[in-house]
DNA sequence: AGGATAACCAAACGATCGTTTCATTTCGCA
DNA sequence: TGCGAAATGAAACGATCGTTTGGTTATCCT
């Protein structure tokens, strides 16, 4: 996985060509053309077809962390850490890869990468840290299980 | 296009396979086999892929359309049709065919079938309706262009 | 300069998939 | 009962796609 810029125009062509096409629609061949060069030549990039749509995802993905991360951080009201939290997670996913995520939960969706399932251990425990921070502070009632209510939440 | 049940078999199993797997994912042998029978024999039924495509997408499409001409024909105050319209859209949306759309607006996105536009055609003209009598009664200020107000409403 | 390593070309393979074709069975009806 | 059409079985084709492989060119480092 190469630093420098060629990389940087692979995922970008493989993120549009994702995001107007759907995975599944979109072959190495559109994305080694937009590149310019031949699809077998992605193979220095990349192991799978796969690979791509993770890189694509990763950048997203980061950002809703790192958002919920410093959100965490504050002393608001836990009701309004609620809102904003959902408030900045349906932005990213809108104006960056709904397509992307709702294809990595077809094609992916048993392949578990630890990376993955670390970032998303994390956004959950920070989430249902809001969430018992709310109970505990009285704001919220009723909530038997955080951790339920949670995942109410992203659904 | 035979009316008796076996069709009825078929569209739910490819209801089914592209809601958990999407289209392109599908193949038609996943179809087949889910009602027993061998790919091929499928295209006595229809006449490609997409048909079946379509034909899944069909049914929740006109609800959506039916519950939009019954609640346009009230006398509920505009406000409230919009909120009613909007909810009962993403209801049936949320359980029936979230990803058939997606996926008809990626594989199909160029083809127009005419009988589609038509439908496009008429909930718009609806929901339009609905937003301009608002304007005139005065319970929606600073519309200027109704229509595009109504597609904003969509997004 | 020169050698190693990265980057890319070019072609081919193997698998999958949509579709076609033809044979065979099932079934309604006269 | 027997005939014709509908329904399904079975196999094959043609195209596409992800991936592999091996060779060629460019780039960078000492």
């Amino acid at each position: 996985m190469p630093r420098p810029s060629r990389w940087n125009e692979i995922i970008e062509a493989a993120a549009e060509a994702f995001r107007t096409n759907g995975f599944a629609a979109t072959s190495l061949e559109d994305i080694a053309s937009a590149v310019g060069m031949w699809k077998g030549s992605l193979y220095h990039y990349i192991d799978s077809k796969e690979d791509l749509l993770f890189a694509v995802v990763r950048g997203p993905a980061e950002e809703i962390l790192n958002q919920l991360r410093e959100l965490s951080e504050t002393d608001l009201p836990p009701t309004e850490k609620i809102r904003r939290a959902t408030r900045s997670h349906v932005q990213i996913l809108n104006s960056n890869f709904v397509y992307a995520s709702v294809y990595l939960q077809e094609i992916a969706g048993r392949r578990k990468l630890p990376e993955w399932t670390a970032m998303d251990r994390e956004y959950l425990d920070l989430l249902e840290s809001i969430v018992k921070e709310g109970v505990e502070s009285g704001e919220f009632s009723a909530v038997t299980n955080p951790r339920v209510a949670t995942l109410a939440l992203i659904g």
